[in-house]
DNA sequence: CTGTATCCGCATTGATACTG
DNA sequence: CAGTATCAATGCGGATACAG
């Protein structure tokens, strides 16, 4: 995600797939919803109702929405049991956690410099 | 960002004032715009046309959008210079940096998990 | 060059209803 | 309970024009 350069040697071919690969999942997880869901999500297993529960102000729709996406990424396991009611559980993969992990380096920085931004907003607001 | 089992005792009004601010920052920050602003800019100082460069795909209205969004929560810092025409320069802050440290981290995530989320997609798409 | 304002199409989102 | 589908609204984002 570096500086593009592309001189058209053929080492590029794969840096330029990797780059806009990288952008487009940037593009796809960098979003709140992502974001919250993987955050509570820890490294719980957590039901569709649970989840529902924890990521308050998310609907219906927009959970499905990105749990679908999670999965298709390969960041969240879904685990269907076959029973009536159904029972589907999600979990985070590892890839998903080692993401976690700088979702929770944000989460730090946010409570770090919480002041800092609310200075600062002020002094903009005005 | 924890649960959220807040039980009405004085303490918890801070956290819950911060809690809501987090997550108001995080529906801010938290859009791949300002994620590739904060990681274009680097250790750099770059004067709006050339983020504007750097940032291929981004329009005009979302740079400078995104840059009062990064300016007010005091992300980015933003210089003037009265010349004609004029020529406006912006820098991280310190703020901005270490955000910019967890970006970091997402993005060597990215590239680390490339193939595994490459193949993820394909037996999904299947 | 940088920035603001306006218009407008389109995608995102929520609400609702329905299926297994 | 979990998920899909449909519809309507609204808000985002791009294009354009214009000002300093």
């Amino acid at each position: 995600m570096g500086t593009k350069q592309y001189t058209g040697s053929p080492e590029d071919a794969d840096l330029m797939r990797a780059d806009s690969l990288a952008r487009e999942i940037f593009a796809d997880v960098a979003n709140k919803w992502a974001f919250l869901i993987i955050e509570f999500l820890g490294e719980r297993t957590l039901r569709f109702s649970e989840l529902r529960n924890e990521v308050e102000g998310i609907s219906h729709k927009m959970l499905t929405q990105n749990l679908r996406m999670l999965e298709r990424n390969g960041l969240v396991q879904r685990k269907v049991h076959p029973t009536v009611p159904p029972r589907v559980e999600y979990t985070l993969t590892e890839a998903g956690r080692a993401l976690r992990a700088t979702v929770d380096g944000m989460c730090g920085w946010t409570h770090t410099y919480l002041g800092h931004i609310e200075e600062s907003r002020r002094r903009f607001d005005a």
